[in-house]
RNA sequence: GCACCCAUAGCUCAGUAGGAUAGAGCGACGCCCUCCUAAGGCGUAGGCCAGAGGUUCGAUUCCUCUUGGGUGCGCCA
């Protein structure tokens, strides 16, 4: 697709020496509204080697410029050089693109040939899914879809949490008090019960947690009976996540959580010493990271069972192997800042170049009202019922508003799904927030419905004006500011999910396409789109139909569905 | 105690590798369905961008300090 910044670039360049493409291109930005052009150029830094007001330069370039295609007009105002795009063309270039990639519009092939990997949503088996693992594993699956979309071979791992002395807690308690009838009945919920009473008693009589240890170590060691529990509790555990990733229409292309790993990590170990990083420290095997600001990092307890950070570094190493990845991301809570960068570092001691490819994508992180999750506290708010919830409302909704509407169960799935999908990435992932019905069950404003009632509006729209994706279209018919700012934001669309990728943060797609949204129903309440005039309405419904295909392919990288009708 | 992160409207947040008048949504108030889906649209009110220094032609944006909040600091993950 035609790059119009390019060619500011390029004639920026004519009449600039003294600066490379680069500096220009970086130089150039937006201005405030679009009625002071598509793009600028300030001049300040010219000021300083021509020795002369930036106003003046300013207006000196501007009369330099020829004739150009792309360009309407070219002015300064003050100290700025103000680029104005011909409409026509930016919508006839935008417009021609849509209709030919239709969905694959804004993919790309720049990831042709590397692999990346997305380590994301891992909950830690025999423990309910709640509130707090949904941001992994939206934010995971968004990033897994915006890598796919621009070309990357990707693999999603679930990198479950099972194993480690918590385990060895588990089979322990099992082994005491267990009722295996109980739990098949309700899984989750009893291991819980389990878990938390044995927490409990631990606090009181120290000895269970050297049994737990204990178990552990035999787990570790290759126990039948508690490998055989291990094995059972693993396979309950992933039959009531997948309930969730199935609401979610999530899925993963491997679920080799941490006790993959186990058999991997002697050689890891031997590595490390044999690389002189692994030092005895009162009884346990560390790494010094004094030297680099940071604790040292243990990698075998004194009891000779490992901790989280060795099968890290284990699990990395055997991706490289695997993968040969070009990323390796982990989408995991900023809880885990120091330990991502300590192994990272580790990596990097052991003369891996490839550290600088292992990401740790963190985020903030999720609390309740009455304060930090905690599963043994009780206080939990289960991913399941929030989506239930959410799909009834919208049921409601549905219901109170479009009765007749025919697959209705369906619908309030995709948009009841959608909203809660949507909230979770609408904003920065650093961000802390705190769990609110409130907030999360409103479907108002910037949320997931307004942008799929947009697109329910556009296809029903389609529909009414029989449109036809054949039919020629006159590009000058759009020429109102409506219009021009839908198509801005089409073509801005591309880059935009570039900039996601390389940030990592798909809320820049969330904001765009709401943005998207909002135009095109400033449009809609402004201009009747199915008008007398058949060459006009041609066009307004390629354009509609352009924005429709953006909305649905920019829910689409969210995860989220969009319906043709709601 | 040390380290990292955050601080913008009543609330929740944007603010594009420092730049031209700081923007949304929600909430409040007032409008718009004999007209293509009102889960829409329009308007009004609301800001010393936590505070103080510094760098710069220019700082909400970069640096330092202070305050307030979050997180993490060897045998959990």
């Amino acid at each position: 697709m035609l790059n119009f910044k390019e060619e500011v670039v390029n004639m920026l360049k004519t009449q600039i020496q003294e600066m490379s493409e680069e500096e220009i291109s970086s130089l150039i930005e937006i201005p405030p509204s679009y009625e002071m052009g598509d793009y600028a150029f300030p001049v300040f830094k010219l000021a300083k080697t021509y020795k002369k007001a930036p106003q003046l330069i300013a207006e000196e370039l501007v009369g330099k410029f020829e004739e150009s295609p792309y360009f309407e007009k070219i002015e300064n105002k003050g100290p700025y050089i103000n680029f104005f795009i011909n409409k026509k063309k930016l919508t006839e270039v935008t417009l021609e693109e849509i209709k030919i990639k239709k969905d694959m519009f804004g993919s790309s092939d720049i990831g042709n040939g590397k692999t990346v990997i997305v380590e994301f949503s891992s909950p830690n088996i025999a423990k309910p899914f709640h509130i707090g693992h949904i941001r992994s594993t939206v934010i995971g699956n968004a990033l897994y879809k915006i890598f796919s979309f621009l070309g990357f071979n990707t693999v999603a791992i679930n990198h479950l949490g099972d194993y480690g002395t918590q385990f060895g807690m588990l089979i322990s308690a099992i082994k005491k008090w267990g009722n295996m009838e109980e739990i098949e009945k309700d899984p989750i919920n009893e291991l819980l019960k389990l878990y938390v009473r044995y927490n409990k008693e631990a606090e009181e009589n120290e000895e269970l947690m050297d049994e737990a240890r204990y178990w552990f170590k035999e787990l570790e060691e290759g126990n039948e009976e508690a490998y055989k529990l291990w094995e059972w509790i693993r396979e309950i555990s992933l039959k009531e996540f997948n309930k969730v990733y199935k609401m979610l229409n999530i899925k993963f292309d491997s679920y080799a959580g941490e006790s993959f790993y186990s058999d991997k990590m002697p050689a890891v170990i031997e590595e490390l010493k044999e690389k002189n990083l692994l030092k005895e420290s009162e009884g346990a095997y560390v790494v010094d990271l004094q030297e680099y600001g940071m604790p040292p990092a243990i990698i075998i307890k004194s009891d000779g069972t490992t901790l989280y950070t060795t099968r890290d570094i284990a699990a990395a190493m055997y991706r490289k192997k695997t993968y040969d990845f070009y990323k390796n991301i982990y989408v995991v809570g900023a809880q885990q800042n120091l330990h991502f960068k300590s192994w990272f570092k580790i990596i990097e001691l052991m003369g891996y170049d490839w550290a600088k490819d292992l990401v740790h994508v963190n985020f903030g992180t999720v609390s309740l009202e009455d304060g930090a999750l905690s599963t043994r506290k009780g206080r939990v708010v289960f991913l399941e019922d929030v989506l239930k919830t959410a799909i009834n409302k919208t049921l409601e909704i549905i219901n109170e508003r479009n009765p007749n509407l025919e697959n209705k169960e369906e619908v309030a799935k995709q948009v009841g799904i959608g909203a809660v999908i949507f909230q979770e990435l609408f904003n920065q992932r650093i961000k802390d927030y705190v769990f609110s019905w409130d907030r999360t069950l409103s479907f108002d404003g910037e949320t997931g419905p307004y942008v799929q009632y947009t697109h329910a509006r556009i296809c029903s729209l389609l529909d009414r004006g029989q449109f036809n994706i054949e039919d020629k279209v006159n590009y000058d018919l759009l020429s109102t500011n409506e219009e021009i700012n839908i198509v801005r934001l089409l073509y801005e669309f591309p880059e935009v999910i570039i900039d996601a990728m390389e940030k990592y943060e798909p809320y820049l797609i969330t904001r765009h396409i709401v943005e998207i949204a909002k135009a095109f129903n400033k449009l809609y309440n402004t201009y009747p789109i199915i008008v007398e005039d058949e060459e006009l309405k041609k066009a307004r419904l390629m354009l509609s139909f352009a924005t429709k295909t953006v909305l649905k392919t920019g829910l689409g990288l969210l995860g989220i569905e969009a319906p043709e009708r709601m």
